[in-house]
DNA sequence: ATATAATATCTCGATTTCGAGATTTATTGT
DNA sequence: ACAATAAATCTCGAAATCGAGATATTATAT
């Protein structure tokens, strides 16, 4: 294939990934606008819900969010009584975020139905579809990472 | 396949679908600032140089941006000169944004290493793979916007 | 013909994100 | 032990985006 088609191709690809990614990202945010929630702030409660208490730093890395953006989040979930802050005995540079009660009665209650709109928005494609998809765009995006 | 498993597939492809856009727009965004422009400035001169003359409307429509933020990015693009704003003489409500001779001059000098950028970060597909993915992306993309 | 609707653009205030740099604490090298 | 370096968090100002609503113009229905 010539060179200039293969950039056509790739330039394509670009370009409906990144649709198709806004119209379904577009579609969960509006979901998660239902639960009272911005999507970053989502992002930072289902970490917390899932994977447990988790370092102020390490919650920017995961969601891959500015240090500057995450003490903002963090403030205004701190301010909803959605999780607190806890100071790390052993290191005292580090801030434990930590999931209220009240958090993980939110996300208890919103989860099922968040996965199940997820479900839904993901309906145009089979089992056997979604798990090459997956594949393919792991290799993608290792490929892209180690550029 | 149990239901519940149906979903966390679904959940997995949205997580994965999510990271390797991310990892690819972060390489792609780095690309552009090289040219002085970020993303959305970016998209809206591509769309004048390789579509002509769009209404101000018609931009916000094509790369999904609200109308108060077109105006916005637009007077940026009017102050550098790279375009211009021109009347519409058969409906007045309507106004031009129209892309300038330093504008196109821009563009012709940015476009083939924007392309050879994109080729390079999406190496990690061939063209078969890349074909496929293009399919089955319309066709999740066109199942999740008819929701 | 005229009132009503729709459309295109813009203004304004609020939200979210970022980057640079300040502060505090821990680690490393000498 | 001490200075230099690194790491975690926060502050601050700027940039980008949005939604609601204002204004001007056109289209529609009576």
């Amino acid at each position: 294939m010539e060179a200039a088609d293969q950039q056509d191709l790739s330039l394509k690809l670009f370009v409906v990934l990144s649709r198709a990614v806004q119209t379904i990202t577009k579609r969960v945010e509006e979901d998660i606008k239902k639960y009272g929630l911005n999507p970053t702030e989502f992002a930072v409660l289902e970490l917390l819900f899932n994977k447990g208490d988790q370092p102020i730093q390490k919650i920017g890395e995961k969601i891959l969010l500015a240090s500057s953006s995450i003490t903002y989040v963090v403030d205004k979930l701190e301010k909803k009584q959605l999780l607190a802050r806890k100071p790390c005995p052993e290191d005292r540079r580090v801030t434990y975020a930590v999931i209220t009660p009240e958090g993980k009665q939110l996300m208890a209650s919103i989860f099922p139905h968040h996965k199940a709109a997820i479900e839904e928005i993901f309906g145009g494609l089979d089992a056997e579809e979604k798990e090459l998809m997956i594949t393919q765009l792991k290799k993608l995006g290792f490929y892209a990472k180690g550029l």
